[in-house]
DNA sequence: ACCTGAACACCGTTCAAGT
DNA sequence: ACCTGAACACCGTTCAAGT
């Protein structure tokens, strides 16, 4: 049981020097040594990759809670307004995220084609897929288009230079919810 | 002289060689080692250095061709069509360069942020600037949207996994083409 | 069972020595 | 001037040895 405990705290300990190292470096991803928090979290590197098997998958568990909240919020979103209104309500939340942690749209985007996650980013894909669904039916999006898609885009966010990213995030997001909705049909 | 020519030849090469070891792993960018580029072209490694210092240099310069085919391809088709359908019909050109070299977004991608190759990529900013600014003044493009949104977006592209990338591409040119029409007043 | 940390592999980058 | 290629730095990954 002492060793059981003991990876659990370890565990823990990595991941909180990896969030702690991140919002250092504000997010910036590729900046995230694993030797560097695999030593200020006081473990051995083997003990970080076994834990984690790839940065990929430390990235979403730092940005676990993050993810699970955006998942959580499209249900309520959804009872309260039409569905694109709800999609529009959820990406400004997303964007409201994004701009304090920008390591929230790398591990969107990380997870995104990847099913090694797939509890986290499966969550994510259904409630996005939901969200469409819901716009498809009620007319209001267009068809032949998914979460997936959806998440294509939306990592053009992660890719906004820091300076300019009040600017630029408003309009991706205008840009992606304008081109969901059906073509005029002329 | 002698000497000018051999770093011109070694040049070539180099770029013929990075050429041919991308079409080799299907354009995947981030499999191009320099040290084997370097090997393969009989250069050595601070040879390659010297000519591109970093490799979205080397990139950039192995799909010159294709990045200026496409910008010379927006002045006649904004010649012979409206603004919004020059931009459709360019993007179409863009996805089927893409759909055979994959690496050519990633060129895009890479010089859209950085001055560095200012020749190239100002020329595709520029470009694409007068497509939507050209929509703008016709009323067919949003305002307040400008190249540089457009190219983020359109780093979706370079994210679609091969398996999927025609049924995918497709979808994402047509949301952000319809993206960038003016809200309906509504 | 779990951990440590030296060691390996890989690759971008530099630089002293050559022509 | 330009080139070579050994060497360095960095970092992800593995694994023999420890507890």
């Amino acid at each position: 049981m002492a060793s059981r405990s003991d990876a659990v705290a370890n565990r823990d300990r990595i991941v909180e020097t990896a969030r702690a190292e991140l919002s250092r470096s504000n997010g910036a991803i590729a900046d995230l040594k694993l030797h560097a928090v695999a030593k200020a979290a006081g473990v051995g590197q083997g003990t970080l990759y076994r834990h984690f098997p790839t940065r990929e998958h430390l990235l979403a568990e730092v940005y676990r809670h993050e993810l699970t909240q955006l998942v959580e919020a499209v249900a309520p979103l959804l009872a309260e307004h039409p569905p694109l209104a709800a999609l529009t309500a959820w990406l400004d939340r997303l964007v409201g995220y994004a701009r304090v942690k920008r390591g929230v749209m790398a591990a969107i985007e990380a997870s995104a084609w990847q099913d090694l996650y797939a509890d986290q980013h499966h969550r994510l894909d259904e409630a996005l897929g939901t969200l469409l669904e819901r716009g498809q039916a009620a007319g209001e999006v267009r068809e032949g288009v998914d979460a997936a898609d959806v998440i294509l885009l939306l990592g053009a966010l992660s890719r906004i230079p820091e300076a300019e990213w009040d600017r630029r995030a408003i309009t991706v997001v205008a840009l992606v919810v304008d081109g969901l909705r059906p073509p005029a049909a002329g």
